[in-house]
RNA sequence: GCCGGAGUGGCGGAAUUGGUAGACGCAAGGGACUUAAAAUCCCUCGGGGCUUAGCUCCGUGCCGGUUCGAGUCCGGCCUCCGGCACCA
């Protein structure tokens, strides 16, 4: 009998696919569509086990539907701007091309020899001049409707990576890719009018809601951060000017007992003489630890009541939101109340709850309640005073009603060379100019200087900088910055959907029966939680632009989104030598100094914490059939999965097992390949159990995506059939059958043993052009039912019973079980509840 | 602080609509085969108690509630994980 060779089969399988063409999609009106897709990876060097198990998921998903019938696009590619290539070349002197393609290679033949059954013929790169032109097409294009402008702001400046990062990009004030602390430095920037679509984005989460996970829509609906509220100025006493602020809290006007600008307000300068002071506070502008403030010697009106009010500088208040000045009103928002106990002003209560408030108080009251002191709102409860004054404010002109949101628009330029040149031209005569699209792609020149001294480098490259004005065709200059390579990522599920992968966006404009509309939306997104703001936000972003250039239908891209959670592992340390790997380990002591070894947490695998597993080092163990079926079936997807070097050789053991059984049953198998299924007293348990395997793993793949359940069903499926023991050729049909049954069930989770199986028994490859198996309800029926008969809800009894039984006969068996009598000996039966199937449960 | 999510055997995890808690796998223990080991196969496997072929009590983070019946629903806590965080 042949032996489980992993690899020989899995090559096999995988040039035959290859060659077939199996995985090639094309358009075909006649069938339903599936576009699955994947996030796609930046090539970094190799994949790691967090790739594995994300496209693993979608290989299933990809493999079930097209069985089932679909036409799946399944496509694949590569993120491959970015910094990490940029460093490579300056530590290691390579060129980001170079060191980038070179990556893709090899990470291109790990995917291959995972056997994914991507459709290579639209594989996008997104550094290729064919794919970045259109980064800069669509940029043109943005730029013409006003969804592109550049403006000089405060942006958040990684010293380390020597580049501007977007909001999205900053994480407790650290650069989310090298974690050091990011400084606020004044830059002119080109922004994309992300805002724009704020209501629009916000809107469309409700459509979301069943198809993505709650808490990601949560976190999208969190950073649009929609607030109403009203806008009304506040006179200066001295008339000079008056300070616009805004409130969503109009029905504590009446509590205000001072006014706060930013530091950073416009006006500050001008109401402060004292310009050092203000330079001492604009440095504390955004330490969230203290308030700090500066009285300006100016008051201002409350338009409300005509109450003189001082004006302040305080730190805490943000320019970027609202107006940029606040009215301050103590008793109710806790940052008031902190700054106004500092600083020894008022607190005036004028919402009061049920129970009341006991003052002095020693935290704002925040809550509900009752508005006191209010002139004619008082006695109204403050929920509906907030409408009313809201109404009365517009009525009487002195403020507007107003929606904000915490959204700011995004960023994109960045002082980098590995990214997608912006195509403007600087013209002295002219000023700012688009490159004409005839032009494009602006290509990234080769020979650079890669120094990492922080100047940008296309910066210091002449031959990019100097050209000639599209309009007057005087001299002028380039734009040196690059784009954020989230631009990149924010259609290229868009760019999938050209065949051979040749995207030329600007001829599907408009176009009627463009195959982006066939494709178009995502039917099922996976990926990892990561990205739950910024690349799903910035995608959904571009969409809507897209659909309003005449591009897309759609305005969300992605219909459904499965977040798979992290591929975690145990962490070892020693108390000398920090972090571990599990070979330097020995006997639990450091093998380098002998210190006992500390068993950490278990964390998501990371290089530096030591504690990866090579997805190379499992194919050549286990092989590739193993390393899916284990990452399917440690925990459900979406959770995190813990690594276990058991737990995959479980798997293996399992696909082992599975190929001794066919493989020493094949003739017998092959014999009875054409003879009519016959099932028999002595098959009927395995038959059945099969039909019930159908039904389950179908259901648990195709309504749950709880592929671990199914893999379970899988073994208990396969426990039978191998306790079986055939009598007859009837008996062997019925085998044929389950084994069939049991290798189509398997085969989007190990496709190559279920391919190599499936030719073993004598069938026609592919496996993966036969329908997906069907089961029928009558055979998967329990003829026998295990009744369980409850006494006041404990069980008391178990009785095997005909499924057939109606609900009295049920009740019957259950009141005259011998077990059951010594439990109501004597006592009243008040009642019995009879679950047909499962239960009866008799009150006493 | 606010918004999400989770807490079930020694471990990863099942239990789909409120109906037998612990499927499946791992680990562990016992046995078979073997000169031996590995591999493989078979059996046991939540905890306690008893008069131990069996019987019985307890058990899904904690407290309470609804229900004939709660891992599942409701209220209140605790712990852990993730996100946001001076957004007025």
């Amino acid at each position: 009998m042949r032996r489980y060779d992993p690899e020989e089969i899995e090559l096999k399988w995988q040039s035959y696919w290859q060659e077939k063409g199996l995985f090639l999609t094309g358009r075909d009106p006649h069938r339903r569509k599936f576009y699955c897709l994947e996030m796609f990876p930046y090539p970094s060097g190799k994949i790691h086990m967090g790739h594995v198990r994300n496209y693993a998921i979608g290989d299933v998903i990809a493999r079930y539907k097209r069985m089932r019938g679909y036409n799946v696009l399944h496509p694949m590619g590569w993120d491959a701007f970015g910094l990490p290539a940029e460093n490579a070349a300056i530590q290691h002197g390579v060129h980001p091309a170079k060191w980038t393609y070179e990556n893709i290679d090899y990470m291109k033949k790990q995917l291959q020899r995972m056997g994914f059954s991507y459709d290579w013929s639209r594989e996008v790169t997104t550094c290729s001049p064919e794919y970045y032109k259109w980064n800069q097409w669509f940029f043109l294009k943005m730029y013409e409707k006003g969804l592109a402008y550049r403006k000089s702001s405060a942006v958040n400046w990684c010293p380390s990576c020597a580049t501007v990062l977007a909001n999205e990009q900053v994480i407790d004030s650290r650069c989310w890719r090298c974690d050091t602390e990011v400084q606020e430095k004044e830059l002119e920037q080109w922004f994309l009018k992300i805002t724009a679509y704020a209501e629009e984005l916000l809107r469309g989460c409700d459509e979301l809601s069943g198809g993505w996970p709650e808490h990601v829509i949560a976190m999208q609906r969190n950073w649009i951060g929609r607030s109403e509220g009203v806008e009304m100025d506040f006179p200066l006493a001295d008339g000079s000017s008056s300070i616009r602020i805004f409130t969503t809290r109009p029905d504590t006007l009446w509590g205000a007992t001072f006014v706060c600008l930013s530091p950073m307000h416009p006006l500050a300068e001008k109401l402060i003489e004292d310009t050092a002071r203000l330079e001492q506070l604009r440095a504390s502008y955004g330490n969230t630890e203290d308030k700090e403030g500066l009285f300006t010697g100016r008051y201002a009106i409350n338009p409300m009541n005509g109450e003189r009010i001082p004006v302040f500088i305080a730190n805490f208040v943000l320019m970027e939101y609202g107006t940029g000045a606040i009215m301050s009103v103590p008793a109710h928002d806790q940052r008031d109340f902190e700054f106004a106990r500092r600083y020894n002003l008022p607190i005036r209560v004028v919402i009061v709850p049920e129970a009341g408030l006991k003052e002095p108080l020693d935290a704002a009251y925040e809550g509900e309640g009752i508005v006191k002191d209010s002139g004619e709102f008082s006695g109204m409860k403050n929920t509906d005073a907030i409408k009313a004054i809201g109404q009365y404010i517009e009525k009487k002109g002195i403020g507007k009603r107003v929606v904000n949101y915490r959204l700011r628009d995004w960023g994109i330029s960045r002082q980098r060379y590995w990214g997608t040149p912006i195509p403007i031209v600087y013209c002295d005569r002219c000023g700012t100019v688009p490159v004409p699209e005839d032009e494009l792609p602006v290509l990234l020149p080769e020979n650079v200087t890669l120094s990492g001294t922080g100047l940008s480098p296309l910066a210091q490259t002449e031959e990019f900088i100097n050209t000639r004005c599209p309009e007057c065709g005087g001299r002028a200059r380039r734009e040196t910055d690059t784009m954020d390579t989230f631009v990149d990522s924010s259609w290229y599920f868009i760019a999938y959907c050209f065949p051979d992968g040749e995207i030329d966006i600007a001829a599907a404009l408009n176009k009627e029966d463009s195959e982006i509309h066939y494709w178009m939306p995502v039917d099922q997104y996976i990926g990892g939680v990561e990205h739950a703001v910024l690349h799903l936000l910035y995608s959904r972003f571009f969409t809507r632009v897209l659909k309003e250039l005449g591009l897309v239908r759609t305005e969300e891209p992605f219909r459904r989104l499965l977040t798979q959670g992290m591929v975690c592992k145990e962490t070892l340390r020693c108390p000398e030598h920090g972090w571990l790997l599990p070979e330097e380990v020995d006997n639990g002591r450091c093998s380098k100094c002998g210190s006992t070894v500390i068993h950490g947490r278990v964390e998501k695998m990371s290089k530096s914490k030591k504690n990866v597993v090579d997805p190379d080092y499992l194919i050549k163990t286990y092989g590739a059939d193993t390393s899916r079926l284990f990452s399917l079936f440690a925990a459900p997807p979406e959770k995190d999965l813990e690594w276990s070097d058991r737990g995959i050789e479980g798997a293996h053991r399992f696909l082992h097992r599975l190929w001794n059984l066919v493989q020493s049953k094949r003739q017998q198998l092959e014999a009875v390949k054409d003879s009519p299924l016959q099932t028999s007293e002595n098959s009927m348990s395995l038959y059945r159990k099969t039909h019930q395997s159908i039904k389950k793993a179908t259901g648990d793949i195709e309504q749950r995506y709880q592929f671990n359940t199914a893999i379970a069903q899988l073994m208990e499926l396969f426990n039978s059939i191998s306790s079986f023991r055939p009598d007859n050729d009837g008996d062997w049909t019925v085998l044929r059958f389950s084994i069939k049954s049991l290798l189509l069930l398997l085969s989007p989770f190990a496709p190559h043993i279920a391919e190599e199986l499936w030719q073993a028994i004598g069938e026609e490859p592919s496996i993966f052009e036969q329908p997906w198996p069907e089961w029928d309800e009558e055979a998967a029926r329990e003829e026998e039912i295990e009744l369980v008969i409850q006494v006041n809800g404990k069980v008391r009894s178990k009785r095997s019973v005909p499924a057939s039984l109606d609900e009295d006969s049920l009740k019957e068996i259950a009141l005259s079980d011998e077990k059951v009598q010594r439990f109501l000996d004597g006592r009243q039966v008040r009642k019995v509840i009879v679950v047909r199937n499962r239960l009866v449960n008799i009150v006493v």
